[in-house]
DNA sequence: CCTGAGTGTTACAACTGTGTGACAGCTTTT
DNA sequence: AAAAGCTGTCACACAGTTGTAACACTCAGG
């Protein structure tokens, strides 16, 4: 039916073959890694539809292997749930910052897993690499690289597309000016927060008055995108 | 109380009225099955909160209509609880057994029984932080940083918010003055006790008539969420 | 009916977060 | 080499938010 791939990133065999049984049950393919770097190799070569990280791994942590995938283009569209043993504030802000698309608190029921697991998948477009997201009339091409409203070809810059292009893959969902730099501008750059507003600013500009309601400010958290007038 | 529906998937009579009166005893609706085929037209039929299912079946097994259940969207999200007859230890069908949510071996005590059921149903809505939490038509999503009322954004501040998020996860409990400051303004905040009725009012203004009845006066000790009207 | 404590309500000044335009350094195009 | 476009940062303007005080109201007990 779906014949998504899932590789289950987890140093326990236990804990794998736990979640592969659930997942086959809900008819996935299922790929283990024990580690970062098998993981790594496996991500590269086989490209799966989804990345379940355990938060803990022996050697590279499994937040330094997010970060990595992130940050390669190859690999920076393949959706990643974050394990964690705990329940850490600190540790879901920082993955959720890091490019995480969700996380899970062990211990967690399969039920609870695969439920999430769906809606990540649906909420991720694929990597599309040509297909057009479209609005409210607002059409965002990847194939030709070009944003559209009303026939009409908006003038939108880099760094707006690549803007507009993470929110459109993921509305309705609010994102702190830290994770839009982590997301778009990609990991390890310095830039002051504030420039994002001034990006936002241009973006909301480009899309005239037409659209721009879809940029919407969320005081105190970040922006947000939105088909719901606020 | 609960009022949650039960259908218990049994071939041996004896052992679906043993259950029938433990659960009926700590109120829970039963409904019953002897085999894979009537269990499934009751599923869909009356769409009951949990299903406890018997490992060892004629005709169909448990796990394989365990495994049905999982695959269909409209019953995929019902917690299912297995029974099995003996330990097995083989780490496959020890996976398999947490396929389901949970698992309980025979014989078993009705108090482990009913203790399982709870945790169980009350994993099945965790009261996590980025799930929706929806109240009678008031739903509040952490996601999207968002709280709706027929289908209509409300206008809630941050504090507000805040506070919302706090009663909407600890319903039906009177909180201080204080232990509201602690808990939603930060502990170490020096702020009057009054700014909380202040907050209190902007809420409820901002739920508007339709909700505002949920956020309750408990005269001499604090706040109170409930739905039950006061 | 009166009283005092507890709570609701409103107004407001200080504060905080965000919008906006300008600008200098850079890169790409011409 | 010049022009055009893009980026990040800043300063200032502006609007939303916050805590508090003041006053109005409600409730329970005498």
């Amino acid at each position: 039916m779906s014949g998504k791939t899932v590789l289950i990133v987890d140093d326990e065999p236990a804990i794998r073959e736990m979640i592969v049984v659930a997942l086959e049950m809900a008819d996935y393919e299922c790929i283990e890694a024990a580690d970062a770097l098998e993981a790594h190799a496996l991500i590269v070569d086989r490209q799966p539809d989804i990345v379940l990280l355990d938060w803990m791994l022996p050697g590279t942590s499994g937040i330094e292997l997010a970060r990595r995938l992130k940050k390669e283009d190859t690999t920076a569209d393949i959706p990643i749930i974050m394990l964690t043993a705990k329940v850490e504030e600190d540790n879901k802000i920082r993955g959720l910052e890091i490019g995480a698309d969700d996380y899970i608190t062990k211990p967690f029921s399969p039920r609870e897993l695969v439920a999430r697991l769906k809606a990540v998948l649906r909420r991720a477009t694929p990597p599309g690499i040509d297909n057009p997201i479209e609005v409210d009339g607002l059409i965002l091409d990847p194939s030709s690289h070009r944003v559209t409203a009303n026939d009409a070809s908006l003038n939108v810059g880099p760094t707006e597309y690549r803007l507009l292009q993470f929110f459109m893959t993921h509305q309705e969902r609010v994102y702190t000016r830290s994770q839009l730099l982590d997301q778009v501008w990609g990991g390890n750059v310095y830039v002051e927060e504030r420039t994002v507003d001034v990006h936002i600013r241009r973006l909301r500009k480009a899309l005239g008055e037409r659209h721009d309601y879809l940029i919407q400010t969320v005081r105190g958290a970040g922006y947000r995108f939105s088909t719901q007038p606020a």
